[in-house]
RNA sequence: GUGGGUGUAGUCAAGCGGUUAAGACACAGGGUUGUGGCUCCUGCAUUCGUGGGUUCGAUUCCCAUCACCCACC
């Protein structure tokens, strides 16, 4: 018995998208879901009742961050991450492995793991499958990620293969080290970049090992928009249809439509938080910068057809006063709006692959949306 | 009224005789996708209060003038 199962509840008549549900030690997940991420243990600028309240299920946290700071001892002692960032339902933990990927310059990558330098302080650490398995099982996190190595864009087919097969090896020893597996479920991590054989023979590794649920690692990382959309046609197909498929590092409307209806069911990206902070909007007519000055005496909502609540009680004009004051309240409403957008949109895309109507649902969608 | 000082972009300012006048902030665009991000990138003075003069050459020196500031009557 493992902690988390997967139930397939409706497949789309006229694509691959699928309505589903995950379950979980904290609730279960209603899918095709987008996860909020929260490294540090918070989803940044938002209070958990916030998140909670604008309906996410389940949110991200980092093995690298709360590894290094405060150290997952600490977040044990406080009685494991849930407790400690007041958060009830679901979280999932990524492994570190990205980090690995995006720290780059100060890392050794080696079979044992990887050396890096802390980015706080540059101390000297090893984060390798053991050891990213101690940290996770210490946090508590439901859902655990193998610590993988993503490979970058672009790069050669013997690198890829290399990466993927060591990856493959990883996931063996994260699998072996994993000890909580009651209460915890370990995903795997399928790499292989842009090829389509390796992606195929990362898929047949990692499914063979017979994991609660599997990732697509490797994706959005540079590589034009029709090679991801290209590769992740095929990844799709060479995972189990009875296990939950998460792609990692996806965010914007357009990714999230073009992953659902190839048969994705989890999604988490930095992108509506990030952008949020620097002073953009996703709405329902498409992306709206809200620091231009076009908006200096707009006092219409931000996106008129949005229920929440940044939107239903502040003006374009108040919104980038805010933010032009570098006033924490900008930060705070704007995050709040487009989570909101996002979880609401993956609401919408349920909703339409229950109707079987999910490829109209994404048309109506960019007639307005427009440009990303 | 007398003496002194200062006038360089929206603001604070560097430059003080020599090719395209630092920088910061502000302002204006853009980026952002398993968060090293209240961040990063780009743009923004044919011109140095004004008028003369000296000089091959002046934002830089001289004179006048205007504005502002300080001190003393």
């Amino acid at each position: 018995m493992t902690a988390i199962t997967y139930e397939l509840i409706k497949t789309d008549q006229k694509s691959k998208a699928r309505r589903g549900r995950v379950h979980t030690p904290h609730g279960s997940i209603e899918t095709p879901v987008f996860m909020p991420v929260g490294t540090a243990a918070t989803v940044k600028a938002m209070r958990p009742d916030e998140v909670k309240q604008m309906g996410a299920q389940i949110i991200l946290s980092n093995t690298y961050h709360l590894y290094l700071r405060p150290g997952h001892q600490i977040v044990k002692e406080a009685g494991g991450l849930h407790k400690f960032m007041n958060w009830d339902r679901a979280i999932l933990t990524d492994s570190g492995g990205f980090q690995v990927f995006s720290l780059g310059d100060l890392r050794k990558i080696t079979e044992e793991g990887v050396e890096f330098r802390s980015h706080i302080d540059g101390s000297k650490h090893m984060l390798s499958p053991e050891k990213s398995m101690e940290v996770q099982n210490a946090l508590g996190s439901d859902i655990i990620m193998a610590f993988d190595e993503c490979a970058p864009y672009p790069a050669d087919r013997g690198y890829v293969k290399n990466s993927l097969e060591r990856t493959t090896r990883w996931l063996k020893r994260c699998k072996e080290a994993h000890e909580n597996t009651e209460i915890q479920s370990l995903f795997g991590i399928m790499q292989g970049g842009m090829y389509q054989n390796l992606r195929y023979q990362s898929a047949m590794e990692i499914v063979e090992l017979d994991l609660p649920g599997y990732a697509i690692g490797g994706l959005s990382v540079g590589e034009p928009k029709e090679l991801m959309y290209e590769v992740l046609d095929y990844s799709v197909d060479y995972l189990p249809a009875n296990k939950p498929r998460y792609l990692m590092g996806v965010g914007s409307p357009d990714y999230l439509f073009e992953g659902v209806e190839r048969g994705i069911d989890m999604f988490d990206c930095v992108l509506p938080t990030r952008i949020a902070r620097n002073g953009t909007a996703m709405t329902s007519q498409g992306k709206v910068v809200i620091k231009n000055a076009a908006y200096e005496r707009d006092f219409s909502a931000l996106d008129p057809e949005c229920e929440c609540y940044t939107c239903k009680n502040f003006s374009k004009a108040y919104l980038r006063h805010l933010f032009k004051s570098n006033e924490i309240l900008s930060s705070m409403l704007l995050s709040n709006h487009n989570l909101y957008f996002l979880i609401h949109l993956m609401d919408g895309m349920r909703k339409a692959i229950e109707e079987d109507r999910f490829l109209e649902f994404k048309k109506e969608f960019y007639n307005k949306y427009g440009k990303l």
